[in-house]
DNA sequence: CACCAGGAATGTA
DNA sequence: TACATTCATGGT
């Protein structure tokens, strides 16, 4: 076993199966109206503290806009109000619109876009504007079940700490991770999830 | 009151 | 390539 393996091992050892957040984002399988929250939940989640995440999508639920369909049916300014908690929320008003409307004029269908590969979904979704290599792999791992491994600033932090190398760009950091696991999106899925949670809980330590 | 939270786009050098 | 600025709400 090598030391990403182990890495998970003990994570998983710590904290367990990843929960409360990230319950619907490690659940496997998802129905479709899951997979376009996680979608949403992406964008939103930019440089903003998950809780106010919650309150956004709530908002959404509450109206029953919580679907691609309907936010690209709705367009950029009249979602602004429900995101508004998330901050940046015109910003993101029009992201979301951007997701959407990719989706709903180009393929129409999750199962549609899947049949393009892993390597071109990747490519496609990162010409959406406001969709960057975070967001993209977070939707490629989480709603669409592709072996990407995510990269941000707490895998970035964890890699250093725990000097597994030196190269700290976004691309070389993801396929240190790929290269040395089994290509497994389950894995993926809480491995990502547990580095979030072991970063966030140190971040609490430090404080007190 | 100051600082920051699971980024990305845009502009400058 | 590398670094700075902007977007903006809610918690501590």
């Amino acid at each position: 076993m090598n030391i990403f393996e182990k890495l998970y091992q003990e994570l998983e050892k710590k904290y367990g199966k990843p929960n409360e957040q990230w319950n619907l984002w490690c659940k496997r399988p998802k129905t479709i109206q899951e997979k376009e929250e996680v979608m949403m939940g992406a964008i939103l989640t930019q440089r903003t503290s998950w809780k106010n995440v919650e309150l956004s999508l709530k908002n959404l639920k509450n109206n029953h806009i919580i679907s691609l369909k309907n936010i690209y049916l709705l367009g950029p300014k009249k979602i602004e109000a429900f995101i508004k908690p998330a901050g940046f929320y015109e910003q993101k008003a029009q992201y979301l619109f951007n997701l959407a409307q990719f989706f709903v004029e180009k393929y129409g269908s999750l199962k549609k876009f899947k049949k393009i590969g892993l390597e071109k979904m990747r490519e496609e979704i990162l010409k959406v504007k406001g969709v960057g290599p975070e967001t993209a792999d977070s939707i490629l791992l989480y709603a669409l079940d592709q072996p990407i491994f995510v990269i941000d600033e707490y895998t970035k932090r964890l890699a250093n700490e725990k000097k597994l190398t030196d190269k700290m760009d976004y691309f070389s950091l993801q396929k240190l991770f790929e290269n040395n696991l089994k290509k497994d999106f389950c894995l993926y899925q809480d491995f990502h999830a547990l580095i979030v949670i072991y970063g966030k809980n140190k971040n609490l330590n430090k404080k007190i």
